[in-house]
DNA sequence: TTTCTGCTTTTATTCGAGAAAGGACATTGA
DNA sequence: TCAATGTCCTTTCTCGAATAAAAGCAGAAA
């Protein structure tokens, strides 16, 4: 098998809604406007039209693409279908990793993995060399790959190197005063966690999205490659955190909810003792939160 | 072609070595014993044995191993035969970005590369994967990968972490005191340090080896993986740089050698304010040095 | 019994092939 | 005249195959 067609069947995917858009009579775009709005290539855009050509939707020939139908729901593909081989083998293997609650020190075969995730090896490879980045796997040379796991030391060691990359981020917006980009964005986040403070009960779930994009803020004040490279990791490692640990899930986003108002408060103020106190404590109980769902104690 | 067998050249000629130690009349370890030793399979070894027997190195038959005769040179695979695919293109693209003067946003071609080093793109591909943490180089989906290069804001940036880092690392050994591990370490080297300072025309060329172990011990001292990933970053560059800057080399390393001279004898004295301005200064003349040597001023 | 060996099975590394996706260039038509 | 199309070639993504290397197991030797 090649590859999986999925740019062509996401594409195809974007050109039904584009024409429900439109409408019937009317006439879709040039090749090369389709391709540049979605990023892709001419020759992906002409297999998209000769598609819609066949099963009847648009009249095509030349420059006219006329729409002769809209499309109904059997014409998409499927979300199955749309996603590519990597994109497959990085949610397996998440799933697995996430969910397996797998011991420290596991051997991992990449053709065991392949086996179990319906790819090839060389697919399964290759995601975990990228994945290797994030430090939870490591590779035996000529061997297997090891499980380094979730452990107690691998979450204090991600946010000993949060902490300082996010402090110094801080300070250096603190130094440049209210008129500092970051401290602008970060007060124009007030509304949002007003809204979901409000009614927490119903929208804590909100929460881990809106404090991605507050952190975030933080980690691109450095504007260095390397603390956005960190930023990855930690993003990574706090999706796994969110969606794994339900229990206490309302009390916890509560909390650091309110905390980011608190932060957001003093930056108005323009007090930046307090601003830099409430920071602190956010990262502490941010910390003590993370540590307390690790379930794995030691190293294997 | 299959895998290189470069693991059972590279076995061969250290059974050669060992068998030369031996002498002739001598007998062979078991089997396990070999394996063991160097960390490789026992079915590897068999196959060395098989060759050693065939050459007419060694009488085997099952325990006995009996050398007949010693090596001679002939009897070696050269280094150009010991060496796997994968260091293959890590030498070769390493060549090419170090020496090729490239320009920031040159784009690379897996095929192209393939085609120049001799290996299939799969092996490109993999390497390219793997390197692409160092932050150098970037993958455009379902295209290319573009070169980001060594740019004076790639140097700062790696820079800046660089000394969050070992700043961090260097305070937290200084508030542990002279017990320190790695401050006893650190202090160790200064006979090293002293043999070079003392001959420094002959010898400038051994200060990069001294002074990777000197920041190394200061990386391994937060005990931390990230951290310690990003020491392979830093090393990595670093080793261009020694290696592509060689006009002034002499002075630099001069420098270099008292600034770390200096660092060990505020140690030995345990002052520690006079230890800490030393090593901010160290630093310091690190990044300048480092600055000087970017040839490329902005990103492509 | 405990090593160590001989043989067999499984896994990792590397390559090459085939289809999808990208890109270049000549040609068409408004 | 120039944007848009038709055509063709190149590159990437994915798989499968072949051999090196690892790993397991039964039996022989000490």
């Amino acid at each position: 098998m090649p590859r999986s067609s999925a740019v062509y069947k996401e594409s195809y995917n974007r050109c039904l809604e584009a024409i429900a858009e439109i409408g019937t009579g009317g006439n879709l775009p040039p090749e090369t406007e389709i391709a540049e709005t979605w990023g892709i290539s001419r020759t992906t855009v002409r297999a998209v039209l000769k598609r819609l050509s066949k099963t009847g939707i648009i009249d095509w020939e030349g420059r006219r693409k006329a729409i002769l139908r809209l499309p109904h729901s059997e014409d998409f593909f499927t979300s199955e279908e749309t996603i590519t081989t990597a994109e497959k083998v990085e949610t397996a293997f998440m799933e697995l990793i996430l969910g397996g609650d797998l011991a420290p020190g596991t051997i991992l075969r990449e053709s065991e993995l392949a086996r179990s995730f319906g790819t090839s090896p060389s697919a399964v490879r290759e995601f975990l060399i990228r994945f290797s980045r994030f430090g939870l796997i490591e590779k035996e040379p000529n061997r297997h790959w090891v499980l380094r796991g979730f452990t107690r030391s691998f979450a204090e060691e991600l946010f000993d190197v949060r902490e300082l990359f996010e402090q110094r981020a801080f300070d250096q917006m603190l130094e440049r005063g209210p008129e500092d980009r970051t401290w602008k964005a970060l007060v124009a986040l007030q509304a949002e966690f007003e809204r979901i403070s409000a009614d927490i009960e119903n929208r804590y779930m909100e929460f881990p999205r809106m404090d991605e994009a507050f952190h975030k803020l933080l980690f691109e004040q450095l504007q260095n490659r390397f603390v956005e490279d960190f930023f990855g990791v930690v993003t990574m490692v706090f999706h796994y955190h969110y969606r794994w640990r339900k229990s206490g899930e309302l009390t916890r986003n509560r909390l650091a909810t309110r905390e980011h108002l608190e932060i957001i408060a003093a930056l108005r103020e323009g007090d930046r003792q307090k601003a830099r106190d409430a920071f602190a404590r956010h990262l502490q109980s941010a910390r003590t939160s993370l540590l307390e769902s690790v379930h794995w104690e030691e190293e294997g």
